[in-house]
DNA sequence: CTTGCTATTGATCGTGCGATCAATAAGATT
DNA sequence: AATCTTATTGATCGCACGATCAATAGCAAG
């Protein structure tokens, strides 16, 4: 199989060591949750001895807070991208659900749960679990905001329905972890609830057409 | 201070040391978290040794399952306790929905977020979550259902609605544990929803008056 | 008082954790 | 080619975990 010796690593400047290693962080969270990122595991995965990992973090509770944060931004990035080329914020809302809810985002889900449970003792999670809350809350904040302006939603107070979305989907999928219910009857749920919220008809938040509206690419 | 020196525990029957074993898991996961329920923190918490806990237990996974059952279902019981007296479904929703997020339950939501997470490791475990939840689901369902057949509810679906304001209930006490907004604000948040889902006046399900309607107790 | 049953213990094994530090060797500088 | 800088390592510490097992000691029955 492979070698039982791992050779020596190679040598590299400090930032390029660095960023493999908050990589290697990233991997194991999503692989094993936030509990799974232990410095011998991050240093197994960059391939590289667990005093090398120490050497580049000053300790543990930090490198799990910033894995926290990178993992939960760059989900959210991708969120936002998908998204972005739809139109109207009705088709937005409507693809970020059926993103969230029902195309299986456990990896991320779990990651979720541990910084919300591991977050009680360590100061430093706790803060920038915060940070990623109110991250989300803005982005959904802006696209409630934008159908309320153009007419689509009617909504008293937008902050609220913001909160109200991303309470039931963080309630929904720690449910979805442990296989309660199915990803589908979840994302039925919530889009019943957001169209009542928002005063949509039925059905105006259900999967949006497969293909966004394409937006033209500016020539490179 | 205390010595440093545990004397030697007293001989019980097996059934009592069993009971007293569970007791300490019981209090250890109040207090930590699911996490914290060990061999070790077990045995201290009871007085006794490590090996006594591992003799009573085939291994830690069932206990760990076992323990999250009863403090969840001792929550429940306490919460149904709770609402009983309350004559009018209404009053009793307020209660409960009151109950479960305005007065701090923190170390319950504690493990249930390990319940979610450590379920995913642990087969007992994410049945014994999937059993809590669904218990939780017929509660809430009951008084729901009695609510629509007094006609103060008005739900075509009493089942979605339970299980709305469960997965709101989970997403929040959840952020609430990195205090994300205040136990108020989040109250607030679930009635004014489930007012809306059920067709109630604005306020139907702010804080009920502090005494319950008092039930004649049957002389003894 | 002696005997038998068994609840309880102490010792121990192997594993994984975070952390520290002197020693090493790869690459850059001269 | 010799030298310097520093990225990387190996060794090690102390601790906590689950688990196992022969030895012990408390209690009840005889």
């Amino acid at each position: 199989m492979s070698r039982a010796v791992r050779p020596r690593a190679a040598r590299k400047s400090p930032e390029e060591r660095a960023a493999e290693i908050r990589a290697g962080a990233h991997d194991v969270a999503l692989e094993g949750g936030l509990w799974a990122v232990t410095l011998r595991s991050v240093a197994a995965r960059v391939g590289v001895t667990p005093a090398l990992v120490a050497h580049y973090q000053p300790n543990m509770e930090v490198l799990v807070a910033d894995t926290f944060t990178a993992v939960v931004a760059a989900e959210m990035a991708e969120v936002a991208g998908i998204i972005e080329p739809y139109s109207s914020p009705t088709d937005r809302l409507a693809a970020l659900i059926h993103t969230l809810v029902e195309t299986g985002r456990d990896d991320v889900t779990a990651v979720w749960l541990d910084g919300w449970s591991l977050g009680r003792r360590s100061a430093p999670l706790a803060t920038a679990v915060r940070g990623q809350m109110d991250a989300w809350q803005h982005l959904v904040l802006g696209v409630v905001e934008a159908g309320c302006s153009t007419g689509e939603f009617t909504a008293s107070d937008p902050q609220t329905v913001a909160w109200h979305l991303l309470g039931m989907v963080d309630g929904l999928s720690a449910q979805g972890l442990v296989s309660y219910r199915d990803p589908a009857a979840r994302g039925r749920l919530i889009t019943d609830a957001l169209e009542h919220a928002l005063g949509l008809p039925a059905g105006a938040l259900a999967s949006p057409e497969s293909a966004p509206a394409p937006t033209p690419a500016p020539a490179p």
